[in-house]
DNA sequence: GCTTAATCGAGACGGTACGTCGCGTCTTGCA
DNA sequence: TGCAAGACGCGACGTACCGTCTCGATTAAGC
């Protein structure tokens, strides 16, 4: 469903190459010290500039690699977040809520906290940061729902027809929006209740 | 619940007034032109030298009323957000429904959408920002769907005891997620899989 | 020879006066500020914004007295300008040191030292400011001058057809000068050689 | 006795110097466009901002070679002031008169006689520049006396133990505070009397 | 006493220029 | 070629003062 080769940053392309080669070392200290940059002054405030004195690197080695701020942190913080092995319980509301779990860790992050609505903006406005960003941070994360919401048809659970795309919409808006903005409590009954709502839904049951 | 009184920028502390008086004029020019400026070139580049241009006013004008760009965007954009009279239909689905779709509507006005993720780079690192953006846009949906649960709730459709924050979140967060992020499209369908989600779960049930 | 009889400074002209008159504790203070802003920040740095503050007085209070920064200033450091009393000691070089020494007492002044410069500034691009300072300043110091020479001349010392304008400015000149480009110091033997130079010149005498 | 080695600006330290060279041709299209504006506005109107406009260069570019106005300006016009050859007429009275003349023809030149003072105003607050002005512009004069007086001793007309500093001062003095204050019309005819009283003094000689 | 006019403090207003920051590009000399 | 260094043109920043203009509150003088 999704290819996951976009290119995030700065690979040359594939022509013959000649001359000095990048030197790896470089590469390494400039997403580095992006990270360091973020985690102390958040999207908006981080500079090239303080980038490329924090990691003793000149700007035109940064702007070899990355064509503006947006890319480069979309490759420095896609290092950050591993949602980490996601396990079968066998329970659907189990799975999903280790899966809000994971997402919810990684949001609280500061450095992500301070990271994602930046990016936000650029990718407003930016296609391709756009797909990348899509590519390299909500691509896996589709996986892994995908992966439990088959579980959970093959044992009868959900309709065969379900929209994934919607499911996972549900679950992870919210987690973004309370991370964001409602400033709605980030912790494991936040989990537990979502999942209880996305998968039994509000309604009144005549049984219940 | 919320007192919606709040400050979003520049009214003088209440104490003896003296000296000539701020020109509403000048007021409503600056907001008319920040306005504009966020239609056209979206919050980040939006600058208050070409808001003050374009208002025919000068950038001390500005400075003296707002901070920063933060505050004005927010009183700016506050004024244009109105989710209008929502409908009674006594159909619980059909007025969530209702809901989702004019917030729908509010997200798909270009400007809106250049300006929210900016605003929320601001909000990630500034509190106060982020309580008067939470008071002036957050706090008036949350009163609109208050109702709409309280009505379902006297009609016996719902539990007493739900928790209307979360119900918010899960209405709220997926439309703004979709809008900055997964791109999802937001449309009528959108909505009525959201509310359908939200209200009766994903979940089989025995009897459908 | 000079009628003294200039106006530094916004006294109304004549006409028929009603209403609340100028409140001269406010000239007071504003003098007042004036002089110690000169002598803390020097002229260039002084503001009249600094000086109504200082004074606690509008700025309107000091607009409607004086039009412009260097009035003000001519007139509040003229109330400090005083050479006092000058003996008449009988002997041209006695006389004429007491003068240059009075005038090197005044430049040394830290306030006037930092004043005087920035008033050469105005006076230069503004003929009424000139003539201000000229009266107010220069036209006593000629007059004390002149007192010496007439006496010097009447004891036939001097030659009755002597440029009183030139020994003016060669006794004031120097002093000026050394005090603000060349650093000569001023001290006593400066005026002596200085008074020295001016009454037997620099030639070699055949008898002396 | 003077070096005339001091920077006025901008050179950086001989230290190795990397990275892109600073554009010659930029510094001198500033220190034209600022002898222009200084001949138009005079020292207080000129602003950097102007300059930079009219020489076609960034503010920062001139802001990384000068720290403020007052050394710009003391560069520009030390690149205008050439007192010329002065001849050696072996009559003292003929060259210090060529001296004082091309003294006043430096004076009466308009851009030097709206900038002077302004730069007075800077000096008296800024030893560096005090400094930098006097080995740039007063230096080379005091050479240019210095020379006519060992001549004057050496044909015995001087005594050797003259003080040459207060004769400088004396026959520069007067010129500037005529030029700047008393306005005593700067001519030929005040050269004159000005190295007349000099040399000769103004008392009244026995065999005269 | 009432009117009228000027002054007072405070402070908002349209401006101009400041000096700084960071951008993304462009040399320069060494490796 | 890559790289560190750093100058360059540029655009915007947020601030300081300028000199002017309301304001409401005093404070006389003339009616």
């Amino acid at each position: 469903m999704f290819s996951g080769a976009e290119q995030v940053a700065g690979d040359k392309p594939p022509g013959r190459r000649r001359g000095r080669r990048r030197d790896p070392r470089a590469h390494q200290a400039i997403i580095d010290a992006t990270l360091e940059m973020l985690a102390v002054n958040g999207y908006a405030r981080m500079t090239i500039e303080s980038v490329a004195a924090r990691a003793g690197v000149a700007k035109t080695t940064i702007y070899r690699r990355w064509p503006s701020k947006g890319p480069l942190v979309t490759e420095a913080i896609s290092t950050q977040i591993h949602l980490g092995g996601l396990p079968d319980t066998g329970d659907t509301r189990a799975d999903l809520g280790a899966f809000v779990r994971a997402v919810i860790v990684v949001l609280r992050t500061p450095m992500i906290r301070h990271t994602l609505p930046g990016l936000a903006v650029e990718v407003a406005g930016n296609p391709d940061l756009a797909s990348a960003l899509t590519s390299h941070l909500v691509a896996p994360k589709r996986a892994r729902v995908s992966e439990i919401l088959d579980r959970a048809v093959a044992r009868g659970e959900l309709e065969p027809d379900l929209d994934y795309e919607i499911v996972l919409d549900m679950l992870v808006g919210p987690v973004m929006w309370s991370a964001l903005v409602s400033g709605t409590p980030l912790d494991d009954a936040f989990a537990d209740r979502l999942v209880d709502g996305v998968v039994s839904g509000i309604e009144r049951r005549p049984g219940s």
